[in-house]
DNA sequence: CGACCCCTTGATAATTGTCAATCCAGGTGG
DNA sequence: CCACCTGGATTGACAATTATCAAGGGGTCG
């Protein structure tokens, strides 16, 4: 809980003043499909991002082969602040919008306003101290998921929408949260009994109820609208 | 294993630099006793702190009144880069010393060298970053408690010793873990039966074997020289 | 319309949490 | 120096949760 009301104060005081300090750079935007990296683990770490539109995926990759996601960033989230090379790998989840700040142009107006440098940095932290507090503890998955759902509500209410789509597979989630995707599974299907979340086709809603079911066509349209809820 | 060698290239380089950078700031240094409290979470934040010897812990409390331990910070660390306001609560695992390096200045004198500024940040937010790997996947407790010693034992090596114990109790370690204290405990067994993990009374030893037995007052004098290595 | 992939569901085994009792190291006081 | 005391550590038994394996169904996309 406490996390959340960081992050939001984070949003609303220092968004701006990290916004005002980055485009004293020269910024440029690119996109990427799903699936798409923008950089792993080991790389040499060149620029920092914000997401305009879409999801991203941090992840490390585990000496089993095994692949460990630890983090979902969104629209208006920062992420990739390293000073050296990347602690972890980058994808994206959706269809991507970003803003690409380059490093080296932060380090030299880093010296105008070492403060806004430092919420910068901090902000893209922001995911390695939110990872901190899931999974802790030995809650069941249900509990697991029903906190993971309560912290992506606080996204929807501050972006003024009444719903959200879960815009990565269930065994992303499964991974993130650290159970096996069958058990997730039946948790979300215990939570869906208790209306604490919402299916619509084959994704998972949280916060307003779906779209009104209807024909197949109609379906992919609402899933277009999800995709712009998930995107804001 | 990443984090490991991004924790010793940390070490190596980065140590320095903040080490010189820190000096140009007027420092102290406080003690604490075992369980006594450096910051609470949501404090106002206006000390960074580089332990000197002992170890503390870092902790969130949960909703549930339940205090969740999320990182063992040890000598030569830094912790406690906050802007506006504590993010956890740090409190001493052991006898304490500690340089407290005033936050005010730091943002001062960032302005000739936010290189290094960002460098103590970033050492700080080391403990959030290993707190990733931690707990992830779903491992056995016992592959966690291995994994644990493994990056124990990086330091113990850094550090030129052969032995260290741990400077904690198994309670929280098994906090830290999230497991039970009595799945730790069966765990650790198992580990002392294949040699990967040592007694002696009733601390852990990792790394070297722990001194040899001898009759009571001299295993005190052996705990003495226990808390010489755990505080370097 | 068809194929592929993800989701779902069931059954079973393994791991772990929980509860309870006991042990023992380390400290205390006599 | 020794008996006592206290709290963490240990051990066992059991219940609960979850991982695993396997099979089937349904959505999504070509």
């Amino acid at each position: 809980m406490e996390g959340v009301r960081d992050m939001s104060k984070l949003a609303l005081v220092n968004d701006d003043q990290v916004g005002a300090f980055v485009q004293q750079l020269r910024l440029w935007r690119i996109q990427r499909r799903p699936g798409q990296s923008l950089y792993h683990e080991g790389d040499p770490a060149e620029f920092v991002y914000r997401v305009d539109k879409g999801w991203v995926r941090l992840l490390l990759d585990g000496e089993d082969g095994l692949r460990r996601i630890f983090a979902f960033v969104g629209p208006g989230d920062y992420f990739g602040a390293n000073l050296q090379e990347r602690d972890c790998t980058a994808e994206a989840c959706t269809d991507l919008q970003l803003t690409v700040i380059p490093v080296a142009g932060l380090l030299r107006i880093g010296r105008t306003d070492p403060v806004a440098l430092l919420e910068l940095f901090e902000a893209c932290t922001k995911h390695y101290r939110e990872r901190v507090e899931v999974g802790r503890g030995q809650p069941s998955a249900a509990e697991k998921l029903r906190a993971f759902i309560a912290r992506m509500g606080e996204r929807i209410t501050s972006g003024g929408r009444s719903g959200i789509c879960l815009p990565f597979s269930q065994v992303n989630l499964a991974n993130y949260l650290g159970v096996a995707p069958e058990t997730l599974c039946r948790a979300a299907v215990q939570l869906c009994e208790r209306g604490e979340l919402a299916r619509h086709g084959r994704r998972l809603w949280i916060g307003g109820c779906p779209p009104p079911r209807q024909k197949t066509g109609k379906q992919a349209k609402e899933l277009g609208a999800c995709d712009a809820a998930h995107a804001w």
